[in-house]
DNA sequence: TATGAATGAGTGTTCATTCAT
DNA sequence: TATGAATGAACACTCATTCAT
């Protein structure tokens, strides 16, 4: 019985979080009330408030576990195909990154754009976990213009474009199309290697 | 003397319009009270109304009044810039939307950011023009494709990930950074066109 | 010239209090806003001050000139009509009070339903005019209770139902009905004169 | 100790009712403000919303209350003292009438004053139950004349007469009069029955 | 844990009124 | 007289949060 209510309980949170993503995903944190998750979970809204501490704490939560999940799959997925070969390693983490990011719509949103409604001390705090994630492609890029497999200026600028390029792809893929998951993936692998390995430079045109 | 009423007004408005942008850049439309702004502007609350009609119609008239600013100047730049070449045409959309873009840091997140809280009727009008502006570029590649200056599967594709690497560059982009905004404009061009140009096929790993 | 705006200027005042007597008898004083009312009337609400002192003011300035009219139109008809027999002047009473008071369904509404909206010394000063209309019929009916015309027990009691009845005529009578003014009058005025000739004493059923 | 909890709620709402029917009678709906009631009852301003969902609808449900009691009473009593005679019907409406709203002079007058703040479907909802008890006087008129007990032209005319008049008795009679309830309603009956009655046609006077 | 009532600050918006031009 | 901008108070209503039960 004890843990059954325990296990309930639990079972509420879940769908307080779900609920939760969605909401916000919709109509953005600070446009989502308590009243209307309450009522999507089928709570009272004090009710709310046995689950959670606040809602900014809900928010924080949210994000945090996102950015739990994605640090720790992509170091497994980057440790498990890693080669000494820099283009190899950069199309590994376009493919994660794709894979993981197609099926979070609502998370990956969330962590973009709801950081903003942060306050200080939990801005910082997920601010420093995603420089850990962009520092990854960063280094893999370095790494590559170290080893002359690429031929671009600056790791940062071109690394910050191309996260910027894959960050977006939710917003826009519809996983119903025609369009496959591993077609765009292909595509923008194919697009980015060769953007990196610089052959053509920039006519020189005078604006 | 007597211009200057109408002067005075049309200066009010003017700053509804600067504050409002900084203010909807710091906070989020929804987070933006209006009171707040009016503090802003060194107006009561209520006097606002003497300028705008509602919240809503201010965020539109932000957001329409910089898509406007955007396709006219596209266009004359565009044109003026006109040539055979999908290379160099290419590269002239690139150079204007950087230009275009790093000085209007607050206009453009709103612009993107905050579609969310436009009332369905404004969205659609202001998703519109934004099409409008997307289909420049993928005409382009388009082009370059049929002309076989670009090799890539999928103009749209590929046109979507550069236009959203290009969109991000105001948040991250710093004025005061040694890093001009002209080397900026040199790196992502480079990147862009030896993407587009694609000689590299990807290795197809299995994942 | 200066004669022309002073013309303009009783011209739009007129405007006004007909703009006026048509909102507040749709929507209520305290719902009609001067902004309404100056859109009405082809104004910018502050320039409505150029002929109202305030709203009060106006308010009162439609009741009690209705009243004035009521009560002058009132003392010519009956000064006209004078005769010695209490029944003939009780008809002459009903006759006029439905003539007045069937083409000035605005004005009459108005003025029962805002004497709540008037300030202390406005109301008593429109109650005061109010009662010297009724104790017109007050008197005709004591008279003829004193005449042994009418048997009925209480004057003022019947000629408050009275005038009650006919008060409420303007509310329920359609003008484009198929039942004229001259139809209703004779039905009242039957029915009244029979009510206060009183041959049937009730039958004195206990509750 | 338990039961209190409900029990509390049941009596705020309660509270508010009376408040909103004595405020409401005093200022009228418009100018009554939440405020104010809310101070009334000694709660916050938005404390009223965990009992009320908007004013408009604390308004409707006022009204409808008050209609629903009439309509049921007057089901009630007339069935209890019915009987063939169209005189002691109309008699036993009167007495009934009268009985009922002496002593809910609020009410009353909401429920016929504020009519017109209800929006349009409550508007024609309440409109509804009037006329079902209008109708039930309207009716007893109408059988009276086709029995050959009243003689009048227009059982409607005549019927909206009499219940203007019996509908304006709260606004006017006075509990600390001299005058009793039992007083008035007998002059009332007796000048009605007289009225229906008809046996004097009106002068035929051209005005 | 859930409930329902309360809090107190806050929201966008409207109001009658004023006044320099 | 008309205008357009400003005022300052008020409005109905919503918010996140608390707490006795």
């Amino acid at each position: 019985m004890a843990r059954l209510t325990g296990s309930d309980g639990r079972r509420t949170m879940a769908a307080i979080q779900q609920a939760a993503l969605q909401l916000i995903y919709e109509h953005g944190y600070e446009a989502t009330s308590l009243r209307l998750l309450a009522k999507k979970v089928g709570l009272h809204t004090g009710s709310l408030y046995n689950h959670i501490s606040n809602k900014q704490e809900l928010l924080f939560y949210l994000i945090r576990s996102h950015m739990e999940d994605l640090l720790r799959s992509c170091s497994e997925y980057m440790d498990a195909h890693a080669s000494g070969d820099s283009r190899a390693d950069v199309e590994h983490f376009i493919r994660f990154h794709i894979r993981f990011h197609v099926d979070r719509k609502h998370e990956v949103f969330i962590s973009y754009s709801e950081l903003r409604s942060l306050d200080k001390q939990n801005y910082e705090f997920i601010t420093a976990m995603r420089q850990i994630y962009e520092n990854r492609l960063i280094s893999l890029v370095s790494a590559g213009i170290d080893k002359g497999a690429f031929h671009i200026g600056d790791a940062r600028i071109v690394a910050f474009g191309v996260l910027s390029m894959l960050a977006a792809i939710p917003s826009w893929f519809k996983p119903d199309s025609p369009l496959t998951v591993d077609a765009v993936t292909e595509q923008f692998t194919a697009f980015v290697l060769n953007g990196l390995a610089g052959s053509t430079p920039p006519a020189n045109s005078n604006p």
